[in-house]
RNA sequence: GGGCAGGUACCCUAGUGGCCAACGGGGUCUGACUGUAAAUCAGAUGGCUCAGCCUUCGGAGGUUCGAAUCCUCCCCUGCCCA
C-alpha cells in the first residue's frame, strides 16, 4: 500500500522530485552494474515527528529499494546529541538513552510506513563512535580545515551574525560522514539542505581510499501556505495525522502549492499532472476540486481508498454542508451548568478567560443557537451539540 | 582576567522609573465574506472570585510611594583585548 508498488522508469526516478545528485552519470552507472547498492539515509532520533516534506525523500528511497537495493538507515544517537546546525536550532540538550531508545522508534514505525522494513538494515552511530577514542577523533578532525567547515553556510551565518557555535558542533558533518564510512554507503540521500554534510561523507571516502558515494538531494517541500514547512507556522502534515485531518489540511492548502504537491508526494503521471495546471490556469476547474482529488490520493497512499472515501464524506459534510460531524467526544452535563465553566470542563477552553473571549466573540454555539452572554446557565436534558468555532464540537449528554 | 553589548510573553522583537499585562510582526483563536479549514478583511490573544484583583520582562536581593526600566551579586550569550 505505500508508495512504488509498480516500479516507475528509472528516468523518473532520478527526476521526478529530485533537486540535485552528485553525480548523476556516476549514480547511474552503479546503478546499471546489478550490484546491490547500499542507500544511506540517517535520522537524529531528537525530534521524531515525520511530515509530509520528509515523505518525498522516503518515496525515492523506497521507489530504488523496489529495484532491490538496500537501505541502511542511520540512528543518530550521536549526533542527536549535538544536534543538526543545519536546522540552525542550538538546542544541545543531551538526550537520555531511554529518551532515544523511544524516539528512535517513533521514528521507526513512521519510516517503515513507507520505506521496506525487510530490506532495510538499522544501525546505530553508538556502535562505531561508542568505541571512539580521542586519537581517532584527531585522525577525523584533521583531515578537515575550519575553513571547509565555515563554507557551510548555516555556520558561516551564525558566525557573522555573533550566534553562538560550539566546537560540538562543528563536529555534526564529520561524525555524519564518518557514518558513511562505517556503514560503507553506495548513496546517501538528504534535503538539499543535508548538501554540505553528505558532500563532507563523499570527500571523507575519498581520502580513505574508498568509491565515494553519491549525493542524492530532494526538493524541500514547501508548507501548505507555501511558506518554509515549519512548525512554527504550522504549515505541516504529519505522516502520523488520522486521514480526517490530513484530508482538511491538504484543504486548507494555498493553491499555488497544489501542483507542486501532486508532483512530489503522488504518483499521478507528470502528464495529467500538466494537464491540471493549464487547466486551473484557465479557470476551467476549480482548485477545490484538486485539493480533493489530491487528498484523496495522498491518504490512499498512507492509507487506503477506504480511508480515503471515509475522510472525505466527512470533509464535505462537515464543512461543505455545515453540518455535524460523525462522531464527536461526548461530556456529560448532569446538572446546570455556566457556560464558561462548561467550555473549560469540556476541554473547548484552556482558561475561563479564553472562554469568556470565545462567547464575547460569538464563536459559541449550542444547537446551533449563538450564546453570546458569559453569564449564561446551560442545562440539557437530551444530547445537544455544543460547538466552538467551525470545527470543535462536543456532544453533551444529560 | 579586563572592557563593551545583550538575555522581554508560544517565537522574533519594542519599551530604559508611573500613561505597562507591556508596541509591532509571526503563530493561534473568533467573526465576516467565499470556491474550502484558500485568499482577503475585522477583532481577540497571561490568569482570576473581572468596571477590580493576582502573577509575568534571565535569577536572587536592594533603592523608591511606585521598577521590565535604577543599584548589588549571580547565571547565560556575543564581540574586542590578554
Amino acid at each position: 500500500m505505500p508508495a512504488g508498488e509498480e516500479p516507475m522508469d528509472l528516468e523518473e526516478i532520478l527526476t521526478r522530485g529530485v533537486a540535485e545528485i552528485i553525480t548523476k552519470e556516476e549514480l547511474l552507472e552503479k546503478l546499471r552494474s546489478g550490484r546491490t547498492l547500499r542507500l544511506k539515509m540517517g535520522f537524529d532520533p531528537s525530534k521524531p515527528n515525520l511530515h509530509i516534506g520528509h515523505y518525498v525523500g522516503l518515496r525515492k528511497i523506497r521507489q530504488l529499494q523496489d529495484l532491490g537495493h538496500t537501505v541502511v538507515l542511520i540512528v543518530g544517537d550521536w549526533t542527536a546529541q549535538i544536534g543538526d546546525p543545519s536546522g540552525r536550532d542550538e538546542s544541545r540538550t543531551m538526550l537520555d538513552p531511554e529518551t532515544v531508545r523511544a524516539n528512535a522508534e517513533t521514528y521507526m514505525r513512521q519510516f517503515f510506513r513507507v520505506v521496506d522494513r525487510g530490506r532495510t538494515e538499522v544501525r546505530w552511530q553508538s556502535e562505531w563512535f561508542g568505541k571512539f577514542t580521542l586519537a581517532d577523533v584527531f585522525h577525523l578532525t584533521s583531515r578537515f580545515t575550519l575553513g571547509q567547515m565555515m563554507a557551510h553556510e548555516t555556520f558561516r551565518k551564525r558566525y557573522e551574525q555573533g550566534l553562538p557555535l560550539s566546537l560540538m558542533e562543528l563536529l555534526y558533518p564529520l561524525l555524519q560522514a564518518y557514518d558513511s564510512i562505517a556503514v560503507d554507503a553506495d548513496v546517501e540521500f538528504g534535503g538539499t539542505d543535508q548538501k554540505f554534510n553528505i558532500l563532507a561523507g563523499r570527500e571523507l571516502q575519498r581520502m580513505l581510499g574508498k568509491t565515494p558515494q553519491n549525493v542524492f538531494l530532494v526538493p524541500l517541500l514547501v508548507g501548505l501556505d507555501g511558506r518554509k514547512m515549519s512548525k512554527t507556522f504550522n504549515n505541516t502534515i504529519d505522516l502520523v495525522d488520522p486521514p480526517e485531518e490530513m484530508y482538511g489540511k491538504i484543504m486548507s492548502m494555498g493553491d499555488d502549492v497544489i501542483i507542486e504537491y501532486f508532483i512530489l508526494t503522488t504518483d499521478v503521471p507528470m502528464a495529467e499532472i500538466e494537464e491540471m495546471e493549464r487547466e486551473m490556469k484557465a479557470g476551467h476547474v476549480n482548485p477545490r476540486d484538486l485539493k480533493m482529488r489530491l487528498a484523496r490520493e495522498l491518504i490512499t497512499q498512507l492509507y487506503n481508498a477506504e480511508a480515503a472515501r471515509k475522510a472525505e464524506e466527512e470533509f464535505v459534510r462537515v464543512f461543505q454542508r455545515r453540518e455535524l460531524p460523525s462522531e464527536m467526544p461526548e461530556f456529560r452535563l448532569s446538572g446546570p451548568k455556566n457556560i464558561v465553566d462548561l467550555l473549560v470542563e469540556a476541554g473547548l477552553a484552556a482558561s475561563k478567560s479564553e472562554g469568556r473571549r470565545l462567547v464575547q466573540q460569538g464563536g459559541v454555539k449550542l444547537n446551533e443557537e449563538v450564546i453570546s452572554d458569559i453569564e449564561a446557565t446551560i442545562a440539557v436534558t437530551e444530547p445537544a451539540v455544543l460547538r466552538v468555532g467551525k470545527r470543535r464540537f462536543v456532544q453533551l449528554v444529560p
